[in-house]
DNA sequence: GCTTGAGCTGGAGTGCGCTCCAGCCGCTAG
DNA sequence: CTAGCGGCTGGAGCGCACTCCAGCTCAAGC
């Protein structure tokens, strides 16, 4: 798989890919006779899953640390767990964090609502 | 209140407060006889809201859009509103999109476990 | 056989949201 | 009266995560 159609299927550009590739984040893949990067379509689910990561917060540093463990195989797993398992509290935290913000948006419209009322029939 | 003061209550920086200011998300304070910022207790409240809405992922553009309806006073209350609203739902799909993550997480670390189980025993 | 398009490299540029700096002024404590 | 602190301005710089570019090579279709 050639990285043009790589960009195609995971939605990252081409630019994006060889940008990763270059910070560790995806392992640089063989090569076909012209020199161009051929990839392993398995790198599809990695890639997958270092976009769950990103978006759902972990840093970049911290996945190409991750990335790094996983490279290193079967001897860092539990380093990798520990690494997820961090993630998840800090995800967690987050959507605690989130729902609070929407307790306090529903307060916000609530607020609005009455005032609008208010403004709408000033000489109540 | 004094910006040193204001920054120590509110965490943020004195350089921040002034660059909030240059953009449109603080009002210009009053100047005390020195030409030095002399600000209003409440924009302690407007400093927290506007925290909250950039912890929760407004972006600044809007948060500067929000600010600049804020001033124009009431006749901007359905616009300030539909923004929260709009806001609101931002932050509800992220939950979603946090509460799939942490799913996503439990299983990766229920992985691992087995891994790190099959991995610790090779000769089962 | 020549054009077109995809890919290559190393390095520069971008946008966001601050953060820092130089060089200045003025209040207050010792 | 002077040292030091806090504040002032306009502008430069930074860290993150890309994004774009110049100038090149290849492979294939017309």
């Amino acid at each position: 798989m050639k990285i043009g159609e790589l960009a195609r299927q995971t939605g990252l550009s081409v630019d994006t890919l060889r940008f990763y590739e270059r910070i560790g984040l995806i392992q640089r893949p063989a090569r076909d006779g012209g020199g161009r990067r051929d990839y392993d379509p398995a790198v599809l689910d990695w890639i997958a899953f270092l976009a769950r990561l990103a978006a759902t917060g972990m840093r970049q540093a911290d996945r190409v640390r991750y990335a790094a463990l996983r490279r290193q195989g079967d001897t860092t797993l539990a380093a990798r767990r520990a690494m997820i398992e961090a993630h998840r509290t800090a995800i967690a935290a987050r959507v605690a964090e989130l729902n609070a913000a929407l307790a306090l948006m529903d307060d916000k419209i609530e607020t609005y609502r009455r005032m609008e009322a208010e403004h709408d029939r000033p000489t109540s």
